[in-house]
This record gives C-alpha cells, sequence and structure tokens, in this order.
DNA sequence: TTTTGAGTTGTTCGA
DNA sequence: GTCGAACAACTCAAA
C-alpha cells in the first residue's frame, strides 16, 4: 500500500482492473483481491458503492460503523479507496468504463438482495465486454456447498456441521500488496452513530488485534464461559465477521481440537448453516420458514405497540431482559445468551411476530447479518430448523440467575438496580424499597408461558 | 424399506 | 434440595 505509483490519469487507461469491496473490508485472506491481483501487472482499483437500499435499511449504527470500517480501509489503500454513492448496476459499469478496466472482481455474495444485485450487475457489465469475476466469499464454505445425499439442504444444525467438517476449507490466501489507482470519489455520505452509542474500532487490523487477543485469552474457557453475560467470554468479532474484517478461514486455521477451540469452531459454523439455510430458502428471512406455524396467533393493537415499546426500551420490569435490551442500545450489540432471552420474552411473553423483534436487532445491531439474526430469531420462535422442543420458553429469570450470577451486567446496563447486591438484581420485586425507580413487571412470565403453549397446541389440536 | 435414536442454547412438576 | 420425567412431533442418518 505504500508502493503508490506515479498519479496515472485514470480515464482511458486500458487493461486496468476493478476490485469491488462490499462485506469483505480487508486485504489479507481475500482470495478476490488475490486473484485480481494475479490477473494484471497493471496498479488496479479499489471501490466501494453506497448503494441506497442497503446504507438506508442499514440503520444509524451500521451506517457509522461501515463509515469507519471503510476509513480504515483507505488508510491500508494509501488513501485511494473510491467510494461512489448510487446504484450499483448504473455505478459499476461506469467506474469500469472510467478506469478502462475489463474485469471486475468480487467476492461472492449470496443473500438475497446482493446474489439479485450481482447478477443485475453482470448483465449490465456484459452488454459493455466487461468480466465481473468472483472469487471467495464471506463463509468458509460457500451456502449451497454442503447437501445431503439427495442434494436438498440440511435443516438440522448437528447433521450440517458434521458434513461441513469433513468438507473442510481453504487455507487461508496469501496478502497481495497491489499499487492502487487514484481516482474521484464522491463525498462520502455523513453517518454518526446516535447520542451515547459507543462504537469499538473497526477495520482489519482490529479486528485481527481483537482476535489475537480472544485466542490468548478468553478461547480456552469459550466452551463454559461464552453463555455468561457477566464476563467477557466472547469473541466480539461479530460485527468484524459481518463486514469481512477478518474472514472465518483465518480464524478455523487457528483452531485446534482442545474443548474451547471445539466449541468455537461450531459457533462459526451456525453462522455458515444460517447462510446456507438462507440461501436454499430467501423467503425465510422475511415469513416463517415453518409454514405450518404461520397461522399462530399474536398479539396487535395498542397494548402490544405499547408492551414492544417497553421491550424495545429495557423497560419490562425483567432484569435481565432489560439489561439486554439497554446494552443493544448503548453499544448496538447483546451478548448473545442474552439475544436468546430476550427474543423468547418478545415472542412468548409478549406473543409478538418475530419479525417484528429481528427488525429492531436489524436496526441496532452493528453486526446485524440477515441470515444470523432472522434465523436465530426462528429458532426462538419455533418457526425455523431445529423444531423439536417447540415448548422451550426461557424462563428470564432463571437464564439471569444462572449466566449473570454475580448480577454485574444487571447493574451495569441497569443503574436503578445498582443497590441491589449480587444474583437480587435479578429479583427486585423482593427488595422494593432498594429499586423504586425500576418499573413493575408488565407481564406475569408464569401466566404468559401457559398462553403461548396454549397458543401452541391450537395449532396441534389433539385428537 | 422401515425403524430407531438423536437433536446448541429449557422449564416445571412431583417424587 | 436433587433428580428424572414430561412437555409432542419433525428431520436426518444409520442400522
Amino acid at each position: 500500500m505504500r508502493a503508490v505509483p506515479a498519479r496515472p490519469n485514470v480515464r482511458g487507461m486500458a487493461g486496468s482492473t476493478l476490485l469491488w469491496f462490499r462485506r469483505d473490508l480487508r486485504l489479507g485472506d481475500n482470495p478476490a483481491l488475490a486473484a485480481a491481483a494475479s490477473s494484471t501487472s497493471e496498479p488496479m482499483l479499489g471501490l466501494f458503492v453506497i448503494d441506497p437500499a442497503l446504507w438506508g435499511p442499514a440503520g444509524p449504527v451500521r451506517r457509522a460503523y461501515l463509515l469507519s470500517s471503510l476509513r480504515a480501509l483507505d488508510d491500508q489503500l494509501g488513501g485511494r479507496l473510491v467510494v461512489r454513492q448510487g446504484d450499483p448496476t448504473t455505478v459499476i459499469p461506469r467506474v469500469a468504463a472510467e478506469a478502462g478496466a475489463s474485469q471486475v472482481f468480487i467476492s461472492s455474495d449470496f443473500g438475497p438482495y446482493g446474489s439479485a444485485r450481482d447478477s443485475a450487475v453482470k448483465a449490465a457489465l456484459t452488454m459493455d465486454d466487461v468480466a465481473l469475476v468472483a472469487e471467495g466469499s464471506p463463509y468458509a464454505v460457500d451456502p449451497g456447498t454442503i447437501t445431503k445425499s439427495d442434494g436438498t439442504a440440511y435443516r438440522v444444525f448437528t447433521p450440517f456441521c458434521r458434513a461441513w467438517c469433513e468438507h473442510g476449507w481453504g487455507r487461508p490466501v496469501e496478502a497481495a500488496s497491489p499499487m492502487w489507482l487514484e481516482a474521484a470519489s464522491d463525498p462520502w455520505p455523513t453517518a454518526s452513530a446516535p447520542d451515547g452509542l459507543a462504537l469499538p474500532s473497526a477495520g482489519e487490523q482490529a479486528a485481527i488485534n481483537r482476535w489475537q487477543r480472544f485466542i490468548e485469552g478468553p478461547l480456552a474457557d469459550y466452551a463454559e464461559d461464552r453463555n455468561r453475560a457477566d464476563l467477557a467470554g466472547t469473541s466480539s468479532l461479530s460485527a468484524a465477521l459481518r463486514w469481512g474484517e477478518i474472514h472465518p478461514r483465518t480464524m478455523l486455521e487457528a483452531l485446534g481440537d482442545a474443548r474451547g477451540h471445539e466449541v468455537f469452531r461450531k459457533e462459526l459454523c451456525w453462522r455458515e448453516f444460517y447462510a446456507d439455510v438462507l440461501h436454499h430458502s430467501p423467503r425465510s428471512a422475511r415469513a416463517s420458514l415453518r409454514d405450518d406455524m404461520a397461522g399462530m396467533r399474536i398479539d396487535d393493537g395498542d397494548q402490544a405497540d405499547e408492551q414492544f415499546a417497553a421491550w424495545t426500551a429495557g423497560r419490562t420490569g425483567y432484569p435481565f431482559v432489560d439489561a439486554g435490551m439497554r446494552q443493544l442500545r448503548a453499544e448496538g450489540w447483546m451478548h448473545n445468551r442474552v439475544r436468546m432471552v430476550v427474543a423468547s420474552f418478545l415472542i412468548k411473553d409478549l406473543h409478538l411476530p418475530w419479525q417484528r423483534g429481528a427488525a429492531h436487532f436489524m436496526e441496532w445491531l452493528r453486526d446485524g447479518d440477515l441470515a444470523s439474526n432472522q434465523h436465530g430469531w426462528q429458532w426462538t420462535a419455533g418457526t425455523g430448523t431445529d423444531a423439536a422442543p417447540y415448548f422451550r420458553v426461557f424462563n428470564p429469570v432463571t437464564q439471569g440467575l444462572r449466566f449473570d450470577p454475580s448480577g454485574d451486567y444487571v447493574r451495569k446496563y441497569v443503574p436503578e438496580l445498582r443497590a441491589l447486591a449480587g444474583a437480587d438484581a435479578h429479583e427486585p420485586w423482593n427488595a422494593p424499597l432498594l429499586a423504586a425507580d425500576y418499573p413493575d413487571r408488565i407481564v406475569d412470565h408464569a401466566a404468559e408461558r401457559h398462553e403461548s403453549l396454549a397458543r401452541l397446541a391450537e395449532l396441534h389440536p389433539r385428537a
């Protein structure tokens, strides 16, 4: 990235190569970059397109994170990352023409929007005699690759994971250090995180540093500590994976057979499993994967709206739920264990549709990934893969006592409960004078659990 | 072909 | 206080 050539005139420069970054904001272990670099000895042009179709829905948190990550990438490119705004179907052919590029390299996108967009871009480029070359993807194994023996997609995680491990994945590809062309950028959009929301540092180097710290520290006890909300037992790399600041292949390469390593590899596999499920069933981003659950009775109306608002604000009166919802607003991130608990509360205690909670998560999560988010929610709702224990209803108090036994997590995000010591923070109703500013419980968990099971029984009436 | 056992993340009840 | 059973029914792989 230091080797910046004497500035050529981009216009009319024949034979140059374009690298279109999307969710692969890194230089290391980047097959598209490696392929582009080895295809030409000419300097190449690194481009990111701000696509209005994605930019708006990304929400303020992901917009701010993305800009921060793009700034880091721009630094790595010696300030030569070209940023354009607009529909890629028109922007990509235009930039390719400006640069005289005959090839545009990308990393494959398997999402419903991304794959359709890439088809449209490919068609538009073909008219100009420019090739769109896809190399690599955000996954260790491309979605659609792992199938059952009859060729159809897996719907259960464990057999998928077994097949995924047997299939294996390649070694990280060597870093390339091409020369980068300079070209005009559109003005970068502005985006700032909501007031008071603190984002961690973004970019490839930050991701590598975080990964290194995780390997040296929490990974050894990951099997036990990953569920503990009051410990820093997770990798905190979900956003880096979402934006491709680090590739899962790089991580898998470093993992061995220790228990914590095995469990972490499984977590990476979950990400790949859900990408595979979404790839085979694009509709499942919006609709329940299991159509037999579509008739589930849900609540709506003014009271449902009020309860939804209490949930988003972290004012349900259940400390573990409220701590999670407030962490989301404070950091644009939530501990995975707590994601399940707040999701279960929305679905089983408030009887609201999973799509409503999933949309709120997508609005606030800096790691918001369509496949992982929607199917994580569907797992909790019992509408997705893993249909077996449909009677699973999380008890928000029990979960808090088990996975935040110190109460530190609750007190960190719910200041009204700081007068309660230890695990007492999970049951403020036992000491009302010490938690006077904290809301009362908006529903009775035992009663709503019963209601949820009753509504499920309506779908499967006994003979 | 049919059968069988197992399946990320759970809770409650009653002995 | 601890422990096993029950909560019903779908997917997958192996026997």
